[in-house]
RNA sequence: UCCUCGAUAGCUCAGUGGUAGAGCAAUCGGCUGUUAACCGAUCGGUCGCAAGUUCGAAUCUUGCUCGGGGAGCCA
């Protein structure tokens, strides 16, 4: 006898076959001499069907225990199922209770809930339809990452999470500290004394590991980095996280054309590799969440990316007859509904952008011969906006150190930065995807904080 | 942080100044190879919190808290 997962027995199971089931229940339908138990283990959307007859021992008082959210084991015979819904069925011969789950107060029916109360309840919410299917793409997305770029000889480079400085200018960091609060000591001219501190120096939580992948990118040629990052940000957003994982490939050897040609290749595998491992939750996706999602990973899958410069989008953000809430103007940054309006309406499927203008971009992005323009490029999702974000790193010393002080930022934080451009520099590329915002553009969830088992948020931090 | 909408039974919601409602869930019973099961009955409320207006407030006013959507910041 050998306990399957119930997606193994369901699509495989022999009829005939003597099984054990494991895990919990979703439903109960009694009738007066038997009754039926939907079993769901996470390992699939479906359930299995458990039928018990009143010849299990203990019948009765078993049947009562068994309600919703209540932990069990099955054993019994597999048998073709007589009615319409499923193809084979558990006629239950044992069952064990692991735990109970008190009806009156266990707080999932079997009717939906809206996936504000599901946030309420973080904590049994992957118990859900929605959740578990969630969870599973999740899963294959990392998966897919990992996968994508083992077999192109990436390295995986584990960045750290505590940083000593703000890099990238990212937005606002967490502190991390040691010091006592309400007892912070101070230097003489009133400011918090860090050189008491654990690290002797202020310290934060990581917002990207891009400077130090480049720094391994400069040994290995091509990384990549897929961990948690961290924003202060007081952003309430369907969108945004205080903690989210972000995928951060950095190559050697490669200008803005290889980094577009990279991101585009990644996200046509990501979402290839998820429709082959996870149709049945993409189907269920189609079915309940969002009736686009096939349609948009077939589209990324078969489609090729829309590349243009920023200054063509602004060309044609201008000729529209459409009427934006904000101005377009070469030199202004693009708002939501302008990348929103060229993704979703002009092109109709994910678009590049390139050759941003230098004032409105990172100082790491590298100068174009007009001078003007840095060898950015974002790519921009329908209904998500920008999904990737990434460029070609400007490997000149001389350009570099100009770049930063013009930014007004001291060139001594950067010391071992500009190093690698005073040792064996090499033209280099890379981007940063953020990875809850891949799973909310696969499965049409339309708030990020579904999309991640422990969402951490203003004010959210619960479980 | 800004704009906007909201908070009433375990859940989803109705109720615009005069005795607190429905569907679902739960409980009990019935019936049926059921599958969002079905039928009947029962149970279920500090109407987010605080103050104010009024003879009387779930309802009107103010403040606060929390949540949704949008924006900014960004990934």
């Amino acid at each position: 006898m050998v306990t399957n997962s119930i997606e193994k027995i369901l699509a495989t199971g022999e009829v005939g076959a003597t099984i054990t089931v494991k895990g919990w229940i979703r439903s109960k339908r009694e009738s007066k001499g038997f009754a039926f138990v939907d079993v769901n283990d996470g390992s699939c959307m479906a359930n299995i069907q458990v039928v018990i007859a009143q010849t299990v021992p203990d019948y009765a008082n078993q049947i009562k225990r068994l309600s919703t959210g209540a932990s069990v084991e099955f054993q019994g015979n597999l048998v073709e199922s007589p009615a319409k819904g499923q193809r084979v069925e558990l006629q239950a011969a044992a069952l064990e209770i692991f735990g109970e789950s008190d009806p009156e107060t266990y707080p999932l029916q079997k009717k939906r809930h809206s996936f504000e109360f599901l946030r309420e309840i973080g904590h049994l919410r992957p118990r859900t339809n929605t959740l578990g299917a969630v969870f599973r793409v999740r899963n294959a997305c990392a998966a897919a990452v990992h996968q994508f770029f083992q077999e192109k000889s990436f390295l995986w480079v584990h960045t750290p999470i505590i940083s000593a400085s703000d890099c990238e200018g990212a937005g606002e960091m967490f502190n991390v500290t040691t010091l006592n609060p309400d007892k912070l000591p101070r230097t003489s001219d009133g400011k918090v004394d860090y050189s008491q501190d654990f690290f002797g120096r202020q310290a934060f939580l990581s917002v990207s590991g891009q400077l130090e992948a480049e720094i391994m990118a400069m040994a290995f040629s091509n990384v990549y980095t897929f961990g948690p990052t961290f924003r202060a940000e007081n952003s309430n957003t369907s969108r945004h996280l205080a903690e989210f994982w972000m995928i951060e490939p950095e190559m050697a050897f490669c200008n803005l054309q290889g980094d577009m040609n990279l991101a585009e290749e990644f996200l046509k595998y990501v979402f290839k590799y998820v429709m082959e491992k996870c149709l049945p939750d993409m189907e269920f996706f189609q079915q309940r969440i969002d009736d686009s999602v096939l349609a948009t990973a077939e589209n990324i899958i078969s489609n090729d990316f829309a590349r243009l410069t920023y200054t063509e989008a602004i060309e044609i953000l201008k000729k529209t007859d459409r009427q934006f809430e904000y101005p377009v103007s070469w030199g202004l940054d693009l708002q939501s509904e302008h990348e929103r309006y060229l993704a979703e309406e002009v092109f109709k499927k994910p678009t590049i952008l390139t050759d941003y203008p230098v004032e409105i971009k990172a100082f790491y992005m590298r100068l174009n011969d007009d001078g003007k323009t840095v060898a950015a490029m974002d790519i921009l999702a329908p209904k998500i906006g920008e999904i990737i974000g990434g460029s070609q790193r400007e490997e000149r010393l001389d350009v570099l150190e100009s770049r930063i002080a013009a930014q007004g930022l001291n060139l001594q934080d950067y010391w071992w930065y500009l190093d690698l451009r005073r040792y064996g520099t090499v033209p280099h590329a890379g981007f940063g995807l953020g990875f809850e915002r891949l799973v909310q553009f696969m499965t049409g969830m339309t708030n990020i904080r579904d999309v991640i088992p422990f969402p951490r948020a203003p004010l959210t931090v619960e479980f």
